[in-house]
DNA sequence: ATAATAAGTGTCAAATACACACTTAATAAA
DNA sequence: TTTATTAAGTGTGTATTTGACACTTATTAT
């Protein structure tokens, strides 16, 4: 009789998927057409891409599924940052549409662990057949009015990752395997939303140790030919975050 | 028919709440005797407090809730840092013992909200009777073997705050009003399991900004008399948390 | 050939971090 | 009442890191 006979009405995971193209951040969305009965014209609703998590499913593996289902990828870098419980969080009418095409039971109360994600936009190939819906990249200052409360999550999220890149080194997460320095600043200057020196931007990068210069350069390009660096990611790993402090706000640190 | 009609079966909020006294940093727990079937002896097993999420109330709304239950206290520092949903974390026999005594529907999954709570200890007046059971001041050293996946909430907790209280001026949570630079470094060492150097220490805790001295000093000491200080809140939170970094660790800062 | 574009490079001054040891004020013990 | 004990309180010098700043280079387009 039932649709999804092992999920659980109660979890669901959201995912924030930021990519980096076209030196804009953005964010993956999914679009979905909604049939109102005033107007018997369809809504447009965006929502973060998510689904109730089944019965025998760790919260990860389900953020995962989620990711993996719309991008094909797998192995990317996958956080959880906050869980979101409003009692009141999906009852908007307009996405009562949606529940009732899409859940087997909408009146139920859902709270939603909400999970970050950082891809290479180039490496995904848009499945839009298995959420039976359109997906798109939306640069982050074009970001619609979302389903439930989708937008308030979205903009946890910016917030954390604004945190977490002056702390982790994940921006290159973002980025393709080779990368330009110019590249790599311009991503930084979009999420910290401010102008970086070129010069003590270069030599932070290159003593923190965390990536690593190729021989190769850019070709076909109408100015001087960039080098490409890679991440390290296995050096990133085998130390201590603490050795990759990227704050850059004239704070100072305590203790010696 | 139903004791607790209005709760949520498959969501709870779950509070690891930390006290500093006697220079040892402290987790709240309950304990509970539940009796085994097989050596007619009860068990004794610890847990963090926490409680089913009710269906019209906020996760916020349920940790301080469960907080208020326990310790009697109001608008303490208490902060969402992890959820935790393995389909498995409630299935060992033992806790199901528990669960029986305590949950309507014991074989539901539930999936928890962790919050981290920061308490002045004294300020406790422990209230056993609200949840009906004991509750104790454990040394983090000492914890013994908790119900449920509650160690590793507990790790995950130790875990966050230790890297908050170097980014956040939330240590002086767990002092009294009134502190001496004594006390808070002592604080300090004990999340950071180093030792620090207390001429830098005072000199960063006083540059910040976010501690005032008193004219007061200690009394009936048997050795020269500590100034007491006390947190500027409203100066630390009306200015940029980047402003207090209490990274300690030779890490550097990233960009001008 | 010239223009346009982004890459790449070095230095100096200011701020911060880190290491380090003695004096002081109180009580306790002798 | 002297002496011992304890923790508080205080300053400086060196090394490291930050932040500000401008010109040259390599490539393609005109």
């Amino acid at each position: 009789m039932s649709i999804t006979p092992s999920l659980n009405p109660h979890v669901s995971t959201d995912c924030v998927i930021f990519g980096f193209s076209h030196e804009t951040l953005r964010l993956l969305l999914i679009r979905r057409n909604i049939p109102n009965r005033l107007t018997e014209v369809n809504d447009i609703l965006y929502a973060l891409p998510g689904d109730l998590v089944k019965d025998d499913e760790n919260l990860n593996t389900s953020a995962n599924r989620v990711l993996a289902e719309l991008t094909g990828l797998k192995g990317i870098y996958l956080t959880q940052f906050q869980t979101f419980g409003d009692p009141l969080r999906i009852a908007k009418p307009k996405d009562r549409a949606w529940l009732e095409r899409v859940r087997q039971d909408p009146d139920a109360r859902v709270i939603t662990v909400a999970y970050m994600a950082l891809i290479d936009s180039h490496k995904v190939n848009l499945q839009p057949g298995s959420f039976s819906e359109e997906t798109a990249w939306v640069p982050i200052h074009e970001v619609p009015e979302l389903a439930f409360d989708h937008n308030e999550i979205y903009e946890q999220a910016l917030a954390a990752l604004k945190e977490r890149v002056q702390m982790q080194p994940i921006g290159f997460e973002l980025l393709p395997e080779k990368f330009t320095m110019g590249q790599l600043q311009s991503l930084y200057e979009t999420i910290l939303e401010r102008d970086l020196d070129k010069r003590n931007f270069r030599r932070k990068m290159i003593n923190s140790g965390v990536i690593s210069p190729l021989t190769e350069k850019q070709i076909g390009v109408s100015n001087k030919p960039a080098r490409y660096y890679v991440y390290n990611r296995e050096f990133a790993q085998s130390n201590p975050s603490s050795i990759f402090n990227l704050r850059m706000d004239g704070s100072f640190t305590l203790f010696n």
